[in-house]
DNA sequence: CAGGAAAAGTGCGTGCACGCAAGTTTGCGT
DNA sequence: ACGCAAACTTGCGTGCACGCACTTTTCCTG
């Protein structure tokens, strides 16, 4: 069945160590040392793959760099990649979700998400850049980062749900499913070029796919089909 | 971010043998060996699975059952999950995909796609809801299920894209993928019954989830709210 | 300001995924 | 029929994910 297209990938979010949503009390000092820990790992992994290549390190270098033992290391990551990836993709889930919000209530859903989403994109820091570089060395990494995208979605139902009320729960569900099925695509598109030839798996007919365009680019047309959808669901509460 | 939702989960896959897109020569003895160790390896998986619990069995009694070495069993599957899983899951993929080309060119894709995916998961046969209970024991088992319908994007995206054209690939993609994620959460809601009551993420407001209906009536609610994308893809190939 | 419970960190052991480098079988051309 | 090349199998070694039981840290409540 099909090449080893998206082998071994361990989805997102396998750790033991909870994060509560945020609370209204001061984060109070366990919480501020979890996130110290998290972040200390997340650099120490960053670091040392770009200086040895990714290949290079074993979890037992993350850790020590971090300094924890490697068992709580993963408590806090479920693999290797994870650990690399997550200090580019910091807390990009909850920024789009954030973005969607903070636009007026006016505009179709459908672009308030779309262009949350090319926002939170494009905003390619240094270090980011450099990081997607490194990712795009190793499939592991790759498989990884794409899917970082499952992450999206359930932030994104929540404000998904929120515009369409409560009659719309299970429809934002499932449009935020299908926005990070969208996404993960258009990033899969975008860092395609790493000439891989057996890319768009083996089915007969058209094997022309566009030559991968811009990031915003690529998810904007990834995007454009759901925005049907979008609309009659906005219909539907608002006629 | 979050509790645990969705550990670990290896996405469909990650074999090392690889079966070729049906070739029109007769299969030849390789390929019947092929299959026969496949399946060799899931009855085997599935059957022992049953008679201890799924936690009693360790990769080396599959394949010791299989008169195969462990080594082996790994080249066709990825982890112990997927050979049981498997079981029950046979190409299910394959069968979605060719029942929407099965439909007549004149009913609505969004239709089509809809009542092929229902067709194809009430077939309930005897053994496989057998073996429905024992995934529903164990959450492992569940994510490997559920990660099933990953596979179903490759194909259905072929069936698609034949129906709208070379225009429309992009398209396709991105509408299969849905489907998949759709397919998804109607299997998740529908196979949650088993008291988890964090299920549905950590989001602030509306707690009411339907309280998950039969799985035809999960299928046909999740695929709801995609209709009008299909509509508006298939308007734009038949004006 | 205790004291005790909850949560995070740690050491250890087990089974597993997977790369590598033979060995073995199958298929095909001459 | 022969033999070569490609494909599959296997043994071995390594690093890793993860359960369990225990220690340490943080937080709350009387």
């Amino acid at each position: 069945m099909h090449a080893s297209l998206r082998a071994r990938s361990h989805v997102w979010n396998a750790d033991t160590v909870t994060t509560p949503p945020p609370g209204l009390p001061p984060p109070g000092l366990r919480e501020r040392k979890k996130q110290a820990t998290r972040e200390a790992l997340r650099e120490a992994a960053l670091r040392l793959a770009v200086e040895r290549g990714p290949e290079q390190v074993r979890v037992e270098d993350i850790a020590e760099a971090a300094g924890v033992s490697p068992r709580t290391y993963n408590n806090y990551f479920a693999s290797r990649e994870q650990a690399i990836v997550s200090a580019v993709t910091a807390d990009r889930e909850a920024r789009i979700a954030a973005a969607v919000a903070a636009r007026p209530a006016g505009v179709r859903l459908a672009d308030a998400v779309t262009e949350a989403a090319v926002e939170q994109y494009t905003n390619t820091s240094e270090r980011e850049h450099q990081a997607l570089l490194l990712i795009t060395t190793q499939t592991a990494l790759r498989d990884a980062f794409l899917d970082t995208t499952a992450g999206i979605e359930p932030p994104l139902t929540a404000v998904i749900a929120e515009r369409l009320g409560d009659a719309g729960a299970h429809t934002a569900r499932v449009l935020a499913a299908s926005v990070a099925a969208a996404i993960r695509i258009a990033l899969e598109g975008w860092l395609r070029p790493a000439g891989n030839a057996e890319a768009a798996g083996s089915f007969g007919a058209g094997g022309l796919v566009v030559p991968s365009g811009s990031l915003p680019d690529q998810l904007r047309a990834a995007l454009a089909p759901l925005a049907p959808a979008f609309d009659a669901a906005e219909r539907r509460t608002q006629p």
